[in-house]
RNA sequence: GGCCUCAUGGCGGAGUGGUGACGCAGCGGAUUGCAAAUCCGUGUACCCCAGUUCGAUUCUGGGUGAGGCCUCCA
């Protein structure tokens, strides 16, 4: 069995993923808030961790690997967003987790295991907090119930961070319900009119952190395999969760192994909606093929920031393209695809797509310079592998360079056969004028003539 | 101010104590009626200054530069 290292943020250095039950690897993801439609930035730790998950079950197969992420489907900007469409909550957080889904899908995200959501533990938030009450790590105030941070010894593991130094650096402002300004609230008592839940401490609402700690203790353990998210989550976040899962649990781990992504970076401007720049998944999909934008994500290290440009999503049309060509050549659609063990060596590298894609270019040559049809079927079946551990190269060759262009009518692909066939004709009277000048009428059709020793034939190209 | 990343050719982007991947672009060749595609070959790079070492892009220290977090932003 392959060993996979992975860089572990609370280590600082690459480790050795040791499942504490290989038949039940555990992954779990912070997932998103469903208030409004997701945006590039939110898809890279989707696409990452979905790239780690194929490569655990291709280790420890399909059926050992539980990979949860969840559904925030409490929180003020969903309330603001029911409040302002005059609806109630559930009704926002249920279209925006369906479009957040679609959207996945469409990057070629594999469902989850499980998809909790906070709405489906307020229970076992409660029994949580209550937990830690009970064992003075938490206190109510007039306004909620707080998580107070100096009752735990050796918080800030995670981030590095000294309680004092944070002090000092404080730029919040004073709350004076708080016993320490570092304390984060558990639970959220309601104003009037908020959407709100029964609690010992009446009605109000979970904190932020609280509910991954709940979903993970209920769906996966007290120890989970390997916690992950984008590098902005490791404070306050991760370090939170932390603090009140070991508190409720005397101390037993949350996760062994934490993960963190890079962030994209668009030009000198950081991405916000005050800057009207916000690159949603469903408008970048319009104008490129998903494929691509899935590929461009898996382009740099996942550890490393990365430029979001139009540049980069077009070269990973082009090395698409490159590959869809050259499993075009040697189609056949009864091969089986074989897992191919250099992709697989790098993976477990700590998931280096950057040389996944070395190796997948190697097998793009492979397959180009395959004579007999035993070396094109293992050609083919390992770019299948390879695609399908890297989330790419799904389509059949002749779909994707149909998409190239857009849905095709009938009439077209036999005007472009006609053409081609009279090309065929002119160029066997050695006409090379008029030949050329078909050439010319395909071209701006998108259409690409290849003339070889036994006819020519034709694909659509970008 | 505190914590954390990063710095590689025209561009993107791996990796390594001793001939510096891979892709795109460029160039040469094969192939082609000419092309396209494909194959073969090829030039150009490791931020600066010290130190350790026979030897550093790779390790250590310092500097400079860029980014992230410290604000319920992936």
């Amino acid at each position: 069995m392959s060993k996979i290292q992975l860089f572990n943020t609370i280590a600082k250095q690459k480790q050795q993923l040791i499942p504490i039950n290989d038949k039940k690897v555990t992954l779990y993801v912070c997932g998103p808030t469903v208030y409004n439609r997701a945006h590039i930035g939110n898809a890279r730790p989707e696409v990452v961790f979905d790239t780690l998950f194929r490569l655990l079950r291709s280790v420890y197969g399909d059926d050992h690997v539980i990979f949860a992420r969840n559904i925030t489907d409490i929180d003020d900007k969903i309330n603001a967003a029911a409040l302002e469409a005059g609806v109630d909550i559930s009704v926002i957080t249920e279209k925006y987790t369906n479009i957040y889904r679609a959207d996945m899908a469409l990057l070629g995200v594999l469902p989850k295991t499980l998809e909790p959501k906070v709405t489906e533990h307020v229970d076992e938030i409660i029994a949580l907090i209550i937990k830690l009450e009970k064992d003075n790590h938490a206190y109510e105030t007039a306004d909620g119930v707080y998580f107070h941070v100096p009752s735990m010894a050796n918080y800030g593991r995670l981030s590095r961070r000294k309680l004092e130094d944070m002090q000092a650096g404080a730029r919040v402002e004073i709350d004076e319900n708080k016993r320490n300004s570092a304390d984060f609230a558990l639970w959220k008592k309601a104003k009037p009119n908020e959407p709100s839940w029964d609690s010992p401490w009446g009605k109000g609402r979970p904190g932020w952190h609280i509910e991954c700690s709940a979903m993970i203790e209920k769906s996966l353990g007290l120890t989970i395999d390997i916690h992950g998210g984008g590098h902005d989550l490791i404070f306050p976040h991760h370090e939170n969760e932390i603090a009140q899962s070991e508190c409720a649990h005397n101390g037993v781990p949350l996760a062994n192994i934490w993960m963190h992504n890079g962030m994209l970076n668009f030009g000198n401007d950081k991405m916000s909606k005050s800057l009207g720049n916000v690159l949603g998944i469903d408008g970048l999909a319009e104008k490129w093929p998903a494929e691509a934008l899935r590929l461009s994500l898996l382009s740099a290290h996942y550890r490393a920031p990365l430029d979001w440009t139009d540049d980069l999503i077009s070269q990973n049309v082009k090395t698409l393209d490159r590959a869809y060509r050259a499993m075009d050549e040697i189609w056949d659609n009864t091969i089986e695809p074989i897992l191919p063990n250099s992709i697989i060596e790098v993976l477990c590298d700590d998931l280096n797509t950057p040389q996944a894609l070395a190796e997948l270019s190697t097998l793009v040559r492979n397959a180009n310079k395959a004579k007999t049809s035993d070396q094109k079927a293992i050609a083919l079946a390992e770019l299948l592998g390879a695609g399908q551990l890297l989330g790419i190269l799904q389509l059949e060759p002749k779909q994707w360079f149909a998409n190239q262009i857009g849905q095709k009518d009938d009439g077209l692909t036999a005007h472009i056969d006609a053409l081609v066939k009279e090309r065929v004709e002119v160029r066997a009277a050695k006409n090379w004028a008029r030949a050329d000048e078909i050439r010319d009428e395909l071209a701006a059709l998108c259409v690409d003539v290849k003339d070889g020793p036994e006819g020519s034939t034709w694909r659509f190209v970008v």
